[in-house]
DNA sequence: TCGATCCTGTAG
DNA sequence: CTACAGGATCGA
């Protein structure tokens, strides 16, 4: 389910709850991996990052808590361990009482415990710039693309292009940079690259400002409710730039979402 | 580069 | 019952 936007809410919460905290000790369910019941207990939380959809929680003893959410995951404190759901994976408590509670109802996710810098060096080889980020530039963008014959949607999906893209998002840029998820990437001109590029940052910019406060909570994520999807899960609907139907189809085995009026 | 696959929940 | 789900990986 989370995309960047929504993964980045999950950390800023967790950030300022649980930073500097120590942990008593951990509890896994359902196949969750049994060595963090032994491995976590005694451990200080250093810091908290996200790394395109991943969550870094870094501990003392060179370290990382490594999270993916995948489709259906959410991870967030709560403040007493002891009241988490049955839905629960995974449950950490904290000194002074302080739960995180991981939860994932499809158990695509994971959490698993690595060496911080081999887990590092993993992540920044299978991973592109992100989006947000400095070297996210309009020109490193546009080198990627050149060449490509690959359709946009399945390019902006890929993680070592642009990481941190998922389906909706990918679907609301192309929407606002007025571009065929079809076409092939490297046929885009050089200003339609552009407009893309740029799109892609406000999107994820605006989609941040509303994840915040949907996301991250307690309980299921909610559908759409924070962010004003323009095509996404809009099939048969009018397009509210030019009027026409809003199109649904299978790209990569997922829908892909566009107007074929003012996507071109 | 496609299709199958990992899982469970929910909507039609 | 079937279809589909805001993800990613694997093998053909």
């Amino acid at each position: 389910m989370p995309e960047l936007p929504e993964v980045e809410a999950v950390v800023r919460r967790l950030r300022d709850r649980i930073t500097g905290a120590r942990i008593q000790h951990a509890k896994v369910f359902r196949c969750a991996p049994a060595e963090l019941v032994e491995a976590l207990p005694g451990r200080r939380i250093l810091a908290v990052e996200r790394r395109a959809k991943h969550i870094l929680i870094r501990l003392s003893g060179g370290l990382t808590l490594h999270t993916h959410l995948r489709m259906t995951g959410n991870l967030f404190a709560i403040p007493d361990a002891r009241l988490h759901t049955e839905r629960a994976r995974v449950v950490i408590a904290l000194q002074g009482g302080t739960g995180i509670v991981f939860e994932d109802s499809r158990a695509l996710g994971r959490m698993t415990l690595r060496g911080t810098q081999e887990l590092d060096n993993e992540l920044a080889a299978s991973l592109g710039p992100e989006p947000l980020g400095a070297e996210f530039s309009a020109e490193a963008f546009a080198a990627m693309a050149r060449g490509s014959r690959q359709p946009a949607k399945l390019f902006l999906m890929d993680q070592r292009k642009v990481a941190g893209l998922g389906n909706i998002y990918v679907a609301e840029a192309l929407f606002r940079a007025r571009i065929d998820p079809r076409k092939a990437m490297g046929r885009l001109s050089r200003p339609r690259l552009a407009a893309l590029h740029k799109e892609i940052v406000t999107v994820l910019q605006d989609a941040v400002e509303s994840a915040w406060i949907a996301y991250g909570v307690p309980g299921r994520f909610s559908e759409g409710e924070s962010f004003d999807c323009q095509v996404y899960g809009r099939e048969g609907q009018p397009c509210t730039r030019c009027g026409k139907e809003i199109r649904r189809l299978p790209q990569g085995g997922r829908s892909t979402y566009f107007c074929a009026g003012c996507q071109r």
